[in-house]
DNA sequence: GCGATCAGCGGCACG
DNA sequence: CGTGCCGTTGATCGC
């Protein structure tokens, strides 16, 4: 495909912010938040109506390179290569596709009002254990879900029957490291400002044995929560407290 | 472009692993770790030699809806329709897209055997940081990059003309709360298992309001550094401490 | 606009 | 394989 007719079609696209699709042998370069480069290629390029830039190889679920949405979108052809790139401020950064060969570059319209409707996120599972807090344990009542603390927001913040402050942190796949330190920094927070003592509970799938070291070190608790995605909606099976061993025996 | 046209295109696309794009009205569905649901519009469908598979519409730089590399790609038509579905095993997961109509359907042989060269990234600037130990304070001497701890690893190890142990955390952007909360845990980690006190230090180009506080309160410091992505490498320009008026005065 | 957090995070490197 | 963590993270929501 000749180069002229392949800027026509890119610059066509973009002015009426259609799909586009340029495939063909190209050279990468961007700059900006960092630097990268790619030798020269076969890839897929796409530019979406909103300045969106990919550049796809034939591996790899994500693009190799890429420019966010508001880009602004130049052509040219220089030393018989056509050049298309993405630059956006804030920050200031360029990608640069520079093309030898062009097998393909075709544009579409696409007419798409609809969005996706997810099930089994985080805030759901949340919602759903705010009005489930006894499964956990009796007496346990839901004072805020998301509740806003100056550093970061709570998932679940519950008072137990002893009137002590209850941090639930949920998670929707198996807990790590950062579940506990995230837990631990919102506990610290709460601890401050109140005077009675304050447990972090862990509510998730699972737990990685580090990051159950560190939540018994921390005297944190985890409640393995068995639940089920559906459509529409999701539902929690069951919530069991886990205990080590290990911990039975020094208790 | 018939359906059944366009299901050959795709079985020869998938068969000899090449980078395919569907573009068409579609509905999709998804159930996996989580379910989704996209009502029916015009997207563009692609599938790769791999085995990825990824949904885009028209707008922002993710795709809507996707599956990972390795999955098993199946078509079939169905009641007027032609279904191309993604499956995988570990997580069990299923994507499928049911064409309603199909304007195109083509598949593309790329050779590409390169790879990017990134620049900036954070192991570069955490590398480059442990030549330039002396530019943070005199004395400042470097142990270890990369340190692995039985929790996490720490960027840079340290210590300084008193022999404190010095951990650095590097970010290559600005530090929130999570970089602050990350640094205690390595710095508490360490203080275990050593006498001696354990200084807390976080380098990087910003650190947000908050995250400061929080550095503070736990007597950590923090050094904007000051560096420029060069292509080939970068280069860390500067770096000073920085306290906050409120700090002068009370010390 | 920045700030904080989630994500079906993905990808990589290491044990 | 799981665990941990970076990412040009992106996307979203709250301030």
């Amino acid at each position: 495909m000749e180069l002229q007719e392949a800027k026509q079609a890119v610059d066509k696209a973009v002015s009426s912010e259609e799909f586009l699709i340029v495939i063909g042998t190209c050279r990468v370069k961007y700059t900006g938040r960092a630097v990268s480069k790619l030798a020269e290629g076969e890839r897929a390029v796409i530019v979406k109506g909103d300045g969106s830039f990919l550049v796809h190889q034939n591996k790899n679920l994500k693009a190799i390179n890429y420019q966010p949405p508001d880009g602004v979108i130049t052509t040219e052809i220089n030393d018989d290569q056509l050049v298309v790139r993405a630059s956006r401020r804030n920050p200031e950064e360029v990608l640069e596709a520079k093309f030898s060969e062009v097998k393909e570059a075709k544009s579409f319209d696409m007419d798409d009002d609809n969005s996706l409707k997810m099930f089994g996120t985080e805030e759901e599972l949340s919602n759903l254990l705010m009005q489930d807090l006894e499964h956990i344990e009796k007496g346990l009542r839901p004072i805020k879900n998301e509740s806003p603390l100056s550093k970061g927001k709570i998932d679940v913040f519950a008072r137990d029957k002893e009137r002590n402050n209850v941090v639930i942190e949920v998670k929707r796949r198996k807990a790590g490291l950062d579940a506990v330190t995230q837990l631990k920094r919102y506990v610290e927070e709460v601890d401050k400002r109140k005077e009675k003592n304050t447990r972090g509970i862990i509510c998730a799938p699972g737990i990685t044995p580090n990051a159950c070291d560190f939540l018994e070190e921390e005297g944190f608790e985890f409640y393995e929560m068995d639940y089920e995605v559906h459509n529409p909606g999701s539902e929690i099976k069951g919530l069991k407290g886990k205990q080590r061993m290990l911990k039975d025996f020094d208790g």
